[in-house]
DNA sequence: GCCCAGGGGGCTC
DNA sequence: GAGCCCCATGGG
């Protein structure tokens, strides 16, 4: 790749970004009152809307489990009667106290303490944890540890791919790889980059009847189908 | 009633 | 390593 191009990529990813960013604002992601309520976010939100999540939050707030060794000790069943709204309960029940286990286990209950190991180690030790894969460990990264790490998602997927930059099938890895090459890596910017796609794709691109065609900012950005 | 969603694990070949 | 099923609620 000719560096001329490259720089045509990043230019191309910047408007992108300021069309999304004049649109919505800034999203003031992510919502959450300490790094594990952002953790475990990450991990309930998981093939479901936020929306959904919250309520989960609100409950494990109220009884006190958003908590790393009241989580990690109480049972299964009374995790799962919390985050019901979040589909797949019994599996995120699991998935969340492997998490708090880890925590536990590892660094004694204190989750800042592994937030604080560099990246590549931190990535390579969340996507050991059970329930833990790419988009949810980079999410934990970029919201939680606060290092810049570029998340993606089916939202990312599907809004590029369809202003023609991605293949339909292409890689998270791959996509990740794209967006880390030409731009620079920086907390914030990655950071409001993908609450800005979350955003339009939760508002325009749903898979079922996508209204991309009735996006602004995809409109002025080159939507092609 | 039916379809499907911001993901990940586990299995098969 | 791609392809497929499983998980199992809630909203459109």
């Amino acid at each position: 790749m000719t560096v001329n191009n490259a720089e045509q990529i990043k230019t191309r990813l910047m408007e992108i970004y300021k069309k999304m960013f004049e649109h919505f604002g800034p999203r003031g992601w992510w919502p959450g009152d300490t790094d594990f309520e952002i953790c475990v976010g990450a991990i309930l939100t998981q093939s479901v809307s936020w929306k959904n999540v919250m309520k989960a939050i609100n409950s494990l707030k109220a009884s006190g489990l958003l908590d790393v060794s009241r989580m990690y000790s109480c049972s299964n069943e009374t995790l799962e009667k919390h985050i019901i709204p979040t589909m797949y309960y019994r599996m995120k029940a699991k998935k969340l106290k492997a998490f708090a286990g880890n925590i536990v286990e590892k660094y004694n209950g204190n989750l800042r303490q592994m937030l604080s190991r560099p990246l590549e180690e931190l990535r390579e030790e969340l996507l050991s944890i059970y329930g833990i894969g790419p988009e949810t460990a980079d999410s934990i990264i970029l919201y939680a540890a606060g290092k810049p790490v570029f998340v993606v998602d089916a939202y990312t997927r599907r809004i590029f791919s369809r202003l023609g930059i991605f293949r339909e099938d292409v890689a998270y890895d791959e996509m990740q790889r794209y967006f880390m090459r030409h731009l620079p890596h920086d907390v914030q910017l990655f950071n409001e980059f993908h609450a800005l796609i979350a955003g339009t794709g939760n508002k325009y691109c749903g898979n079922k009847k996508p209204k991309c065609s009735r996006c602004p900012v995809l409109q002025e950005c080159g939507f092609t189908r």
